[in-house]
RNA sequence: GCCGAUGUAGCUCAGCUGGCUAGAGCAGCUGAUUUGUAAUCAGCAGGUCGUGGGUUCGAGUCCCUCCAUCGGCUCCA
């Protein structure tokens, strides 16, 4: 007998070599229907697994992360099997679970894929997966599992076992399919009732531009068709909140391949919104002790040469500016670094004065790839929110903790408080793409590691992720379709400050070399304003709002009394319009929700001889009448409930 | 840059398997109306159907090139 041990820490006898479902037939026979995936003494296994020893086990079903990897896990085996058999001639590369369904890479060879061939596909799922195949997981040697490829004639089955140790190799079966595989699977593929092949898409060969461009083919499986159709119809209201689509509907930006791909055109109502939060951040910046600088959009090569941004981007990047005079040549700015590391250069520092905190809403062009471009979040031509702080070595960790309260504070006043933190550090397998020594390195990973812990964020660590200078501390928030962005960032430099030879005068009369940190709060303006529109779905915090108020007249008669109230509201700092076409009041009202006022009043007869307002909320509807003063205070009441000010 | 999809008026879309002067709603303009909490009525104007080429008696519709956009990959100082 063994003894089994459940999450709520209870514990069941049962014979040596009962499988895991017969344990979940045990506790009732619903789980047992149910149950899609599990864990024995914290290892994945079969639900056909039997149990050889005294162990804790969990139970998952459609409800737990694990229960939906295994699905979508087993999902992609369906869908090999299904290419398999409509075209035979595929190779199989690898089929992950991923957040939201799974995928797999295929080479096709020379035949091409399209979205039109997915239908079949779907169909061919189903019909498999209607068969109720049990999976069945299988121990194979390592010559074993490469004579099986090399047989097939599949190149990337045959070099992923290249790269497994002997005795770990396992494949799945089901139906006549085999695949090589770690396991998690579900019981049979009966479970599976609905899938959708989302599209198709080119992916490298383990992630690697030289290597041969696959055909990924993208899709989501559920135990039920009614939750097909729910995530589908989530898809489409994700898609109502694109910023693409918002912004051109609220009249914030637009683009013009006329001015250039990547280069944003703010519009009036985007452009006081910008402000708004560029106001906002030099508020707290100001009480954080930075002081603005000014910079010029173009530096001599020579300032990127030192810097050794030319090395690394140069060719990649927008060319460099010639001027009529021979070999001097101008690079429009990538960024703002160099510029500051410049104005600390233009005269001597005592570590008394230190740390400088220079900040600047400099913009910057990069040259990013065509098929990156996309809105506002990856753009050619940008405004960074950035600073740079020279300090000294003492100084680092409380800098950097500093830092970390600002972004959070404007994190938090714009109810980012989704975000996952990101410690990017080297890739130690790839020397050749960073400069500066390992000993500034490890210097400056150790920093951030310790500040983020110290702060109590939640973060992850990626290898590989660091910028060339530097390791990063990056805030990642997703967009509305799930995508993960990057915003916020502070990073940590000892590299350019040796580069550009800065230097500061210690207490023992000898120089000594400042650290810099880099950090942006929003990332961009660009970036921050998409992302914000995504989540908020355009209804902004009403500080931010660039039109609070619309005053809406009930005919052109009462224009001058709207005019009385508009000065009264533009004394108390609120921003408001007046509607005074010759259109009905039912249609101003329809326009100004749909154009998501906060705040609509409406004149008429009534409220000019009373001398009151008539107040309709975005989205709630009317508020009833009051004095225009009343009015106000109540908007100030909730502006100030929506920000709150930064104590540093 | 690579793979796949898409590209018709300012916006959202219709236009079947190629066939007469390419349609609608909204927005715009003109006029009437002076309006009370999500669309007043009428009229007018607006498109070389993304670009260039080809097939055809005939192309918005079929084929190719390029461009842009969208979904991914790669990249992201």
């Amino acid at each position: 007998m063994i003894e089994v041990k459940f999450p709520d820490s209870s514990t069941r006898s049962y014979a040596k070599g009962t499988t895991v479902l017969d344990v979940a037939k045990d506790i009732s026979e619903g789980l047992a229907r149910n149950v899609l995936s599990a864990k024995f003494n914290n290892q994945t296994v079969e639900t056909a697994s039997p149990l050889q020893e005294d162990g804790d086990l969990q139970l998952y079903t459609w409800n737990d992360t694990p229960g939906k990897t295994a699905f979508w896990h087993s999902s992609a085996h369906v869908l090999a099997q299904s290419i398999l058999a409509l075209y035979p001639e595929a190779k199989l590369t690898i089929g992950p679970a991923i957040e939201n369904g799974f995928y797999y890479d295929v080479d096709f060879g020379s035949e091409s894929l399209s979205e039109k061939d997915l239908v079949s596909l779907e169909k061919k799922f189903i019909e498999f997966s209607r068969q109720k195949f049990e999976f069945k997981m299988r121990a194979a040697s390592k010559q074993e599992a490469l004579d099986f490829y090399k047989k097939e004639g599949n190149p990337y089955k045959v070099e992923l076992i290249e790269n497994l140790e002997d005795g770990t190799i396992t494949f799945c079966d089901h139906a006549d399919f085999t695949d090589l595989c770690r396991g998690g699977h579900i019981p049979n593929t009966g479970f599976i009732k609905a899938i959708k092949l989302l599209s198709v898409a080119g992916a490298y060969w383990r992630g690697d531009e030289k290597n041969n461009q696959l055909t990924r083919i993208y899709g989501i499986s559920f135990p039920k068709q009614k939750e097909l159709t729910e995530y589908i119809e989530l898809l489409e209201e994700a898609k109502k909140r694109d910023h693409r689509k918002l912004g051109k509907e609220l009249e914030l930006f637009t683009f013009s391949k006329k001015v250039g791909l990547g280069l944003p055109l703010w519009l009036p109502k985007g452009a006081a919104l910008r402000e708004r939060l560029e106001d906002f951040l030099k508020v707290a910046q100001k009480k954080a002790g930075y002081e603005q600088v000014i910079t010029p959009h173009i530096g001599s090569k020579e300032l990127y040469m030192t810097s050794g941004h030319y090395e690394k981007y140069g060719e990649d990047s927008f060319q460099p500016i010639e001027t009529p005079s021979e070999g001097e040549t101008f690079l429009l700015k990538p960024m703002n670094c160099p510029h500051h590391c410049e104005i600390y250069n233009s005269r001597p520092w005592s570590y008394k004065e230190l740390p400088k905190r220079f900040a600047e809403f400099g913009t910057v062009y990069r040259y990013e790839q065509s098929g990156e471009l996309h809105g506002l979040t990856r753009v050619r031509g940008f405004t960074q929110d950035d600073a740079h702080i020279f300090c000294t070595p003492y100084q680092l960790d409380q800098e950097f903790k500093n830092v970390i309260d600002l972004v959070l504070y404007v994190f938090g006043s714009l109810g980012f408080d989704n975000f996952e933190a990101q410690v990017s550090i080297r890739d130690p397998k790839k020397p050749e793409k960073y400069i500066g020594n390992t000993k500034n390195w490890e210097l400056a990973e150790a920093a951030i590691i310790s500040a983020a812990k110290e702060k109590k964020l939640n973060f992850v660590i990626e290898e590989g992720e660091a910028a060339f200078y530097g390791p990063k501390l990056d805030f990642m928030v997703k967009d509305a379709l799930g995508r993960k962005w990057q915003l916020g960032t502070i990073q940590v430099d000892y590299n350019l400050p040796e580069r550009f030879d800065l230097n500061y005068k210690g207490s023992d009369n000898e120089l000594h070399r400042p650290v810099m940190i880099h950090r942006a709060p929003f990332g961009s303006l660009e970036r921050f304003v998409a992302i914000l529109l995504e989540h908020t779905g355009g209804n902004f915090p009403l500080w931010l709002s660039p039109n609070q108020v619309s005053i809406l007249c009930v005919s052109e008669k009462h224009e001058k009394y709207a005019k009385k109230v508009l000065s009264f509201l533009e004394n108390h700092e609120i921003r408001a319009f007046i509607d005074n076409r010759n259109e009905t009041i039912g249609k101003k009202i329809r326009e100004a929700e749909m154009s998501k006022v906060p705040f609509m009043l409406i004149i008429g007869e009534k409220e000019a001889e009373s001398d009151n307002v008539s107040v309709r909320k975005h989205h709630e509807g009317d508020m009833g009448v009051m004095e225009t003063k009343s009015f106000v205070e109540i908007i100030n009441k909730e502006i100030s409930k929506s920000i709150s000010n930064f104590e540093y």
